[in-house]
RNA sequence: GGCAGCGUAGCUCAGUGGUAGAGCAGGGGAAUCAUAAUCCCUUGGUCGGGGGUUCAAAUCCCUCCGCUGCUACCA
């Protein structure tokens, strides 16, 4: 473990266009935000920040498509993805927009410092130009008829019907998939590469150092490794996104902008600094990122797999070619997909579920338990509403939420709604705080060591530690005999009730304050439940004799098999 | 095609050389504080197939099968 260090947290920036599915949440932004409150509990200076990533000529069909200039549509888009985040709980300290002026800034910054290192070069490609839209076309951008299968909507960088890898001249008939104009031709144009191949020994040693990453990770880096970085073309003909400044290129460059795999990782600098702007800060954005001010940063990165060879090698080789001291990534933690029913989330067919329409059907904290409890780690996992079901009914309503029902109602009914101060903790009790003890130095390893299934699953034992001891100690029948015997376990009871509340925060903000508010207001920072200390005798006797407490609602009302079915309905699934 | 990962109980998954595990589901029981919620006990697997190394293999090697991802202009 890491003492005395600050944490750097981001997850992989949402593309601009559209609502995110529960696949992209728990691979980047659910996962992040739970590491985040985590290390904000357990009292670390902790900066979490994310941002829309929204350039590229994706982002400018999608505006023509939505009869929006760019501009406005990424305004709006960037919105809807920031209130959904809120509403699912997402703690960034800030949520910017990588078309913000620090990225624009720093973007610049970093190409001027490559450019003047000689990483750069000029180099002119030949590319499909659409007299038509008035524009160059990105390969995938030029359908026609596949010149090995037939299919006839084959797209210029791959056919989807035979998977063959295709360059767009291949095409028989090539046309826009813009205008479906034919008036095509080619035309030369000139753009920077990044002469990625001068840095590989230089990455090499760097991932040889990385010897705690996950294998999914390392793997996918050494594959790109070993198969030789080929220079990486980082100008695109498309007007939206980053200008190239004229200093660059020997003004052979006018009107380009920089590819949106260059600037989006530069975002997660440009959103920092968008926090300290926004926070009138100052230049406190460098203090994270820069030089010895940052030396006791740790910095960790969340993201799919899909973006794992851009976070290990196209960033750090933006970063190393700087030859400025900037943070490199720590700790990379890559999450596999969720499949919907044994197929794909997909944003372009709208299958599966996605964050708002989630948020429609259930609050957030029953998908946030969900999704941590069962993140694709190891491997891709499945998605199914009857395993949905099955475990949010079991865990959250019958072994967390009634065990907090069970003790503050006996509490209300039988000790007047007050802890009782009477009777002695025996051995019992002291058996409980053992266990509680090793479980919760277990639960807190698991976190620190980004293992987020295994954390749930440790919690959840905690939570069936609880409705154990109740069990073994029935206070509802030795109160018939010894009423002092059934106070002391009460008391115990309500003392982890509220224990329970503190270390379940980061998975389940929402529904940990509520528990906590039925033993008793949150009281110093608002905005977070800290981590209880690691001593369970203090912290299950800390109570004071004779405080009210509330009898809790029901928290996590069950799902039933008519909302399963109507569900599977809805968003179709069970194919 | 190439590369990588995965394949363990009905389901979701731990387990990387030393007696096959957890949760859920299934079966039996206890209890009656609680959202019919809980707790205890329990059934269940030739660890994808085959071959090899080893005193010993789910674990290491080879091979085959199946699934998934990546393959550089989708991001």
């Amino acid at each position: 473990m890491i003492k005395n260090h600050r944490v750097l947290i981001t997850s992989a920036l949402p593309y601009i266009n559209g609502i995110k599915h529960l696949g992209n949440l728990v691979g980047s932004m659910l996962t992040a935000d739970v590491f985040a409150r985590f290390q904000r509990a357990r009292g670390r200076e902790t900066l979490f920040v994310g941002a829309t990533d929204e350039h590229g000529s994706t982002t400018e069909l999608a505006a023509l498509e939505a009869g929006q200039d760019v501009v406005t549509f990424c305004a709006e888009q960037h919105a809807a993805q920031a209130d959904v985040c809120r509403r699912f709980g997402i703690s960034w300290d800030h949520f910017g927009r990588s078309s913000n002026r620090p990225n624009r800034e720093l973007t610049q910054h970093f190409a001027r410092a490559l450019w003047r290192n000689g990483h750069l070069e000029l180099r002119t490609t030949q590319q499909v130009y659409s007299n038509a839209d008035k524009r160059f076309l990105s390969d995938r951008y030029v359908i026609g008829t596949c010149p090995h299968c037939g299919y006839a909507n084959a797209r210029g960088d791959q056919c989807e019907n035979c998977t063959r890898v295709l360059d767009p001249a291949d095409l028989i008939g090539p046309r826009s998939a813009i205008s479906g104009s034919s008036d095509l031709e080619v035309r030369p144009s000139t753009h920077l590469f990044l002469k990625q191949s001068q840095f590989v020994p230089q990455l090499r040693e760097w991932i040889a150092g990385k010897t705690d990453w996950p294998v999914l990770v390392t793997s996918i880096a050494n594959k790109w490794l070993d198969e030789g970085l080929h220079d990486r073309g980082i100008t695109r003909d498309v007007e939206w996104g980053v200008p190239v400044p004229d200093d660059i290129g020997d003004g052979k460059l006018k009107g380009k902008v920089f590819y949106v795999w260059f600037d989006a990782p530069i975002e997660y600098i440009g959103a920092t600094w968008e926090w300290a702007e926004a926070n009138n800060r100052g230049d406190e954005w460098k203090r994270w990122w820069f030089g010895a001010a940052a030396s006791d940063v740790t910095y960790f990165q969340f993201m799919g797999k899909d973006n794992i060879p851009f976070h290990t090698v196209g960033f750090p080789v933006t970063l190393m070619g700087s030859h400025e001291p900037w943070k490199l990534v720590d700790q990379l933690k890559g999450f596999n997909y969720i499949n919907y029913f044994g197929g794909k989330f997909s944003t372009s067919q709208h299958r599966g579920v996605f964050m708002d329409t989630a948020l429609e059907i259930l609050p957030a904290d029953y998908w946030r338990y969900y999704l941590i409890a069962n993140a694709p780690e190891g491997s891709d996992s499945n998605f199914t509403w009857d395993h949905f079901a099955a475990v949010v009914n079991k865990d959250l309503a019958d072994v967390l939420g009634n065990f907090v029902n069970r003790i503050t109602k006996f509490c209300v009914s039988r000790f007047d709604g007050r802890v009782p101060g009477e009777g002695t903790y025996g051995p019992q009790e002291r058996a409980l705080i053992a266990e509680l003890q090793q479980r919760v130095q277990t639960y807190t390893e698991h976190f620190e060591a980004l293992e987020f299934r295994k954390a749930a699953a440790e919690l959840r034992a905690i939570w069936v530690g609880g409705n154990e001891y109740l069990t073994r100690t029935a206070p509802w029948t030795t109160i018939k005999t010894d009423r002092e015997r059934a106070a002391a376990a009460v008391r115990l009871g309500l003392n982890l009730v509220h224990t329970f509340a503190h270390l379940s925060w980061p998975i389940i903000p929402t529904a940990a304050r509520t528990i906590h508010e039925t033993i008793q207001p949150v009281t110093g920072n608002a905005a977070v439940i800290p981590w209880p200390s690691l001593d369970m005798a203090e912290e299950l006797d800390q109570l004071e004799a004779g405080q009210s407490i509330q009898a809790a609602d029901v928290l996590f009302a069950k799902i039933t098999d008519e909302q399963i079915a109507e569900w599977t309905e809805r968003f179709g699934g069970s194919e």
